[in-house]
DNA sequence: CTGAAAGCGCTAACAG
DNA sequence: CTGTTAGCGCTTTCAG
């Protein structure tokens, strides 16, 4: 079979797609002399065609430049490879360490990532929800456990696996991945009273909307009944080295005989850091600090920051292990929640 | 029309479906009355269709709660809705803010977007472009104008509009938004000079792999003769305070009466910063720094770091205009190119 | 302005 | 192990 051939076959298509035209399966097919079915099955099962067919199917895939289809392929599949993901920001260290990890255990298995940023807003997750569902996607990745009713209805609706990652506590819609944000909180508390620090405040950015940090503020406060004298002071914009600097001026200002500190985020922890080497405050002699996040910096700034660990990376690698086991088939109740739990990085700053 | 005979309507398709059943636009025709053309029109442009008939249409798509079948739409219209991104990595704030830019001016228009991060290899873009490529997507934007043989190939052949960005300089396979890094290194070097800084260091991260860090390397080395000695010093890992903190120790024992630095990141920087702190060393008095991105912490920490601003929104926003005009039929040779420029943003450690 | 008809490129039974 | 046969759900001419 000539190449010349496989383009004929090619060119009986009609002639008024707005594309560049495009190789496809029949030509292969043709090309390497057998059916397109062969050509389909060989591509998903290799083992199941015979060795010397899939070598011509292979050269003439090669020679042509063949590209597979997907969007085809998933329509006709019912289904496509593709896994859609939404989080709150993907600016976030966070979130953008558990994306990277989920998109390099999908690539090896031909998954692609369609990505939203909600913004905190569930109105806006509702929107990117639907986008991703109108993709037939093969699982769908959300960020926390607060939804609006009308995303929920639509993905239980749609039948599509969802893993909603980054907390545990509430009744999750499929699957789930993370760990307490009350129990992180509470750490943070015991870790600084375990101190003897009895005057505490927690730092929280945008606890307002970001659920999760108002849960470990709230997991705080808990712990600190008879153990110390604890207040929760919010900022509303971004967490940011500038709001660590603003809240902890407010917290000094507001709370007579200060002598520790958690923050929602690492980068408010920074921005307390750079405020009391600012004011000469002592970290940790006079004020003890407890980080969220144990970002990159943790370990390097003056003092080396003492935080909270939650493994953006396992959540991640769990995600993806949640979605190919089912995707391979594993049942709908077989395995629902992951705690990955949270780990206290003990460094100088308490 | 009742909502019984639409679903009847959808009763006579294959029960062999994987998936839950799906509403189908035909439904939507049944119990609006009218022809699954109608709706696909009205979906597309509401103006064509009549009053009456769009009212019942979209009565229907709300009792029915129709999510429309991109994939499905994406075949017939021989090109989907999505656009494919490839980042050397979405950890890099850089990246990720631009990322994020993006996907808001996307949603908008109903674009998705099909993210994957290369880490710097030119193998894993390949990999990368390739399945994008399967998604028959609307456009394909890449980091950097480096890539493999085959990539350029595969982009070329599928006649899908291309932006490269982050990047200016060489030849771009059909648009790009960037600036040059050269100059940005040259920048600066100039600055650094300007202040009688004469034995100077750039101190980069991972600059084998990161052609752009390298890019900034060079042009800071360049512009140095006759003005200072200098010196470039490279860690191979990411950037990080960490590295930072590493590379300005080495700069230290390297270069005698070392007075300035510039670094590839401004992660590296707060490194350098926490180093400095550490040895006592007094920025700026003794050592001048200037670091790169204008990250959220450099406005706040101790002294505020001047730095290189690249603008990763504004690259972001101009991507996504070349985009969506081309889409929206701008001629291929309309605008090819955008040079964001950069910005030096003099605070105090320099 | 609306509908009928003809696929888009691929997968998935089912026979052979 | 391979080919035949039907579509997947939607868009797009092209008539009316």
């Amino acid at each position: 079979m000539t190449l010349e051939k496989a383009a004929a076959a090619g060119a009986t298509r009609s002639r008024k797609r707005r594309k560049m035209q495009q190789v496809t399966m029949t030509e292969v097919a043709v090309l390497a002399g057998v059916s397109p079915s062969t050509v389909s099955l060989f591509l998903r099962k290799p083992a199941s065609v015979s060795a010397a067919a899939g070598q011509e199917i292979a050269r003439a895939i090669d020679r042509l430049g063949y590209v597979p289809n997907l969007v085809a392929g998933g329509l006709a599949a019912a289904g496509s490879r593709a896994v859609g993901i939404v989080v709150p920001s993907i600016q976030n260290a966070f979130f953008a360490e558990t994306v990277s990890t989920i998109q390099e255990q999908f690539a090896e298995e031909g998954l692609q990532i369609l990505l939203g940023h909600s913004e905190y807003s569930e109105r806006q997750e509702e929107a990117l929800v639907r986008t991703a569902l109108s993709w037939a996607p093969a699982a769908i990745v959300l960020t926390g456990l607060s939804h609006s009713r009308a995303t929920r209805d639509l993905l239980k609706k749609s039948g599509v696996p969802v893993v909603e990652m980054w907390e545990l506590g509430a009744a999750a819609i499929d699957m789930a991945v993370g760990f307490s944000h009350r129990e992180a909180g509470a750490t943070a508390l015991r870790h600084l009273a375990s101190k003897g620090r009895r005057r505490v405040a927690f730092l929280g950015a945008r606890t307002q909307e970001d659920r999760r940090a108002a849960a470990r503020a709230e997991g705080f406060a808990a712990a600190a009944q008879g153990q110390a004298t604890a207040v929760v002071i919010n900022h509303p914009a971004p967490a940011s080295a500038e709001a660590g600097a603003l809240l902890i001026a407010r917290a000094l200002q507001q709370v007579e005989g200060l002598d520790g500190i958690a923050c929602s985020n690492d980068m408010v922890a920074l921005g307390v850091v750079f405020e009391c080497q600012r004011r000469a405050i002592a970290i940790p002699d006079r004020l003890a600090v407890v980080g969220f996040g144990d970002l990159g910096f943790a370990a390097s700034c003056n003092p080396p920051l003492t935080t909270i660990r939650p493994s953006g990376d396992i959540i991640g690698r769990e995600v993806a292990r949640l979605v190919l086991e089912r995707l391979r088939g594993a049942a709908r109740d077989r395995e629902k929640t992951v705690d990955t739990g949270h780990l206290l990085v003990e460094r100088r700053s308490a």
